[in-house]
DNA sequence: AGCACGCCGACT
DNA sequence: GTCGGCGTGCTC
């Protein structure tokens, strides 16, 4: 029999816990759990640090005892809140791991609905009783009715439904007609119905979706690239792996990359499974996120669409990840932790052992090396679907044909947009610029408007009146007169930005009904859906849009696009430039002929020669892609290599390129590695930091993290400055 | 991330 | 003489 002071002693040592907070702290902090309280790993628990009380996670691991028992301050309450699952904890580590970012920096974004984690508040409501038990009115006889479906309600909407006063129902109560019941807030999630009625798929479709839903099927990771040329019905085909994992009682989760802008797909959703699927983005209420979260957490969320952040959602069991136009660079978090959601959609996948589908017409060159490589299964859709054909692409040599002094639009685009109207089809005219112009020039003393901030220029956006930049936000009044010289009516506007576009067009055709598409114009879903519904509806007649309009749209009646600046993108010396591009203007010529009317697209450039321009006039990403993969190959480059870029910013200058400077001299000498930098930053200040940037190039199979953090551990730097890494970098900004 | 502690300028 | 600026450092 143990002796008394044998547990007494082992008491102590029993009820440490290591707690990961959401804070950007690189570990876990030790608490004491009083007896009365139970936290297995992954329970949510409240603990004090230092003056107040913060929300944080009960780790897998035991303390360390680095810190004296004495000294443990105690968890001060465990949260109702289902534990964060296993399979969540090790995705947040690796995440944190791969990123080079405090574990706890992580997990704050698997924490985003703090007040999800509190006991969920019941609403007091009521239900049938013994409706017999006493005399019926008729507004007695309304409130059985409404509650004839068995449902229980609270007692306002009750009342409001039967339009009796809230007297009436008490009395019913009274009476023991009806009785107090509990209301969960959660439930209003409706189950998508994967046996619904939805459109009938082409033969080429189904066989893609038999595969789709037998890798769901199968209940293990499994990864599959789904290509498809632009109006190839891949949406619906990845719908069925979406059943499929309804009927396996698994969840779904789909990614999108501007989820604001989804109303087009999210009718397509409706259509096939006969209800919305739970949403989660960034604009969500902070009540429909807590709604969002349990449902999630308790799997009454059978398919969730959401936008980057959706991966780190308390899915209990998932089935099936989805990343539609998986090449998006928008999937890429540029702030705090710097993730791509494609890649760790993946991750997120394979740890919980689901299928993984990645959907794009221009797949990355990565997810077409992975699949090249037989990591990912890849299935592809070469036609478009019902009949329709692919539009259409030639380019106007803007040196052979170039637009009028002052105008953007060269004449042979004048006149097929014209042409195009008078058949009472639709027409686009895309520019990836937004606002009117992009740089304002004084033309007495050619003072350039500058952000004070940034090393950008401010944008014109003339509704407004306003010089804006688009990195930090700083915006000032159009200035009357150049603030250089003084001299007033000088400041003059160069080269064409949507608002700009859309002033010519009001010139050039002026009966056309035009509407503009911008991030500053659509601001949200709403805005969204009615531009869609506008454009279906015939009610535009010439569309002038920002990269929003290559998005996924589908416009039956839109048969011309026009491609205001094809060369726009292409300078810059980005290692991702070409293939940037092609992704883009390949996607916005997607739009045009998706009906039965064919579709003409027309390419300004002044370099029609461009190996862009020529993949895109011929059809043939096949050769353009292998021309990239030839220019990346032997230089290790991604994705047949890996790499880290290290930014150094400070708002002193001089800090910033001395310690940019110190830590290239201790860059890493290793084989398989070399370090490009350091060299100051295309932007070389953001936000008034100064800015530089180091290059860590690997060979594959050579893991960078521990090399990156080995470098980072040596160098001894300032306070002030601050190092940001982004592995796998698609910004070189 | 907060929130304290700490050491130097303009105020009742 | 104090109030308060935000630099730096800690939180089990």
């Amino acid at each position: 029999m143990p002796s008394q002071s044998a547990k007494l002693i082992d008491i102590p040592e029993a009820t440490r816990v290591s707690v990961v907070l959401p804070l950007p702290l690189s570990g876990s902090y030790d608490y004491s759990l009083p007896a009365h309280l139970a936290a297995p790993a992954g329970s949510f628990v409240e603990v004090p640090l230092g003056p107040r009380r913060m929300l944080g996670v009960v780790w897998d691991h035991a303390g360390d005892a680095g810190v004296a028992a004495n000294r443990l301050k105690p968890v001060t309450a465990v949260l109702p809140a289902p534990p964060m699952t296993a399979t969540l904890r090790r995705f947040v580590e690796w995440v944190a791991h791969y990123t080079l970012s405090p574990i706890g920096a992580v997990l704050r974004m698997a924490m985003s609905s703090p007040s999800a984690l509190e006991a969920a508040t019941h609403r007091a409501g009521w239900r049938l009783a013994n409706p017999a038990a006493a005399r019926s009115t008729p507004g007695r006889e309304r409130v059985l009715t409404a509650l004839a479906e068995g449902a229980a309600m609270p007692g306002d909407v009750l009342a409001r439904l039967a339009q009796v006063t809230p007297g009436v129902i008490r009395g019913m109560a009274a009476a023991g007609m009806l009785e107090p019941a509990l209301l969960r807030h959660a439930g209003r999630f409706a189950r998508p119905d994967p046996e619904h009625p939805g459109p009938g798929l082409s033969e080429t479709q189904q066989v893609a979706a038999a595969a789709l839903a037998g890798s769901v099927a199968a209940r293990a990771f499994h990864t599959t690239l789904l290509r498809g040329v632009t109006g190839s019905g891949k949406t619906e085909v990845y719908f069925e792996a979406v059943a499929e994992c309804l009927r396996a009682g698994r969840q779904a989760l789909v990614l999108l990359p501007e989820i604001a802008l989804s109303a087009q797909w999210l009718e397509r959703f409706e259509a096939r499974f006969g209800c919305p699927p739970a949403l989660w983005h960034s604009e969500l209420t902070s009540t429909t996120r807590r709604e969002t979260w349990r449902a999630v957490a308790a799997g009454a969320a059978p398919v969730l669409v959401g936008a980057r952040s959706a991966l780190f959602l308390p899915f209990p069991d998932l089935g099936l990840v989805v990343v539609d136009e998986e090449h998006e660079t928008a999937f890429k978090q540029e702030d705090g932790v710097i993730y791509h959601a494609r890649d760790m959609a993946v991750v997120r996948a394979r740890l919980a052992g689901a299928a993984c589908v990645l959907v794009s017409a221009t797949p990355s060159l990565e997810s077409i090396a992975n699949a090249e490589a037989g990591r990912y299964a890849a299935l592809n859709l070469p036609t478009r679907h019902g009949g329709a054909t692919l539009p259409e692409v030639s380019a106007i040599d803007l040196r052979a044909h170039p637009p009028e002094r002052g105008r953007f639009l060269a004449p042979p685009l004048v006149d097929a947009v014209r042409a195009t109207i008078a058949r009472g089809e639709q027409a686009m005219l895309f520019l990836n610029r937004r606002g009117y112009a992009p740089l304002t020039l004084c033309r007495t003393c050619g003072h350039r408007m500058q952000c004070p901030n940034c090393t950008a220029w401010l944008v014109e956006h003339r509704a407004q009146r306003r010089l804006q930049c688009h990195h930090c936000g700083h915006a000032v009044a159009t200035p009357p007169a150049c603030p250089e010289c003084g001299v007033g009516h000088s400041l003059v506007p160069i080269g064409p930005g949507v608002e700009r576009v859309q002033e010519e067009a009001a010139e050039l055709f002026p009966d056309a009904r035009r509407l503009v598409m911008a991030s500053d114009s659509i601001p949200g879903p709403a805005a969204a859906a009615e531009a869609a519904r506008r454009i279906s509806a015939r009610e535009v007649d010439l569309i002038i849009g920002t990269q929003i309009v290559a998005k996924g749209w589908h416009f039956p009646h839109l048969t011309l696009v026009g491609v205001v600046d094809a060369d726009l993108g292409l300078s810059g010396g980005d290692l991702r430039a070409s293939e940037r591009t092609v992704q883009l203007l390949h996607q916005v010529a997607g739009r045009a002929g998706r009906a039965e009317a064919p579709g003409q697209v027309l390419l300004q450039s002044y370099n029609p020669e461009h190996p862009v321009m020529q993949a895109l006039v011929a059809n043939d990403l096949e050769a353009f892609l292998a021309e990239e993969k030839a220019q990346r190959l032997p230089g290790h480059w991604p994705p047949y290599g890996r790499l880290a870029a290290l930014i150094v910013s400070s708002e002193d200058a001089l800090e910033a390129a001395r310690a940019a400077r110190d830590l290239g001299l201790l860059a890493p000498s290793l084989p398989g590695i070399s370090v490009l930098g350091p060299a100051p930053a295309p932007l070389a200040m953001l936000r008034g930091r100064h800015r530089h940037r180091l290059l860590l190039k690997a060979e594959r199979g050579v893991p960078v993290q521990p090399i990156l953090r080995d470098w980072l551990a040596a160098a001894r730097l300032p306070r002030s400055v601050r190092v940001q890494v982004d592995v796998d970098p698609v910004s070189f900004l």
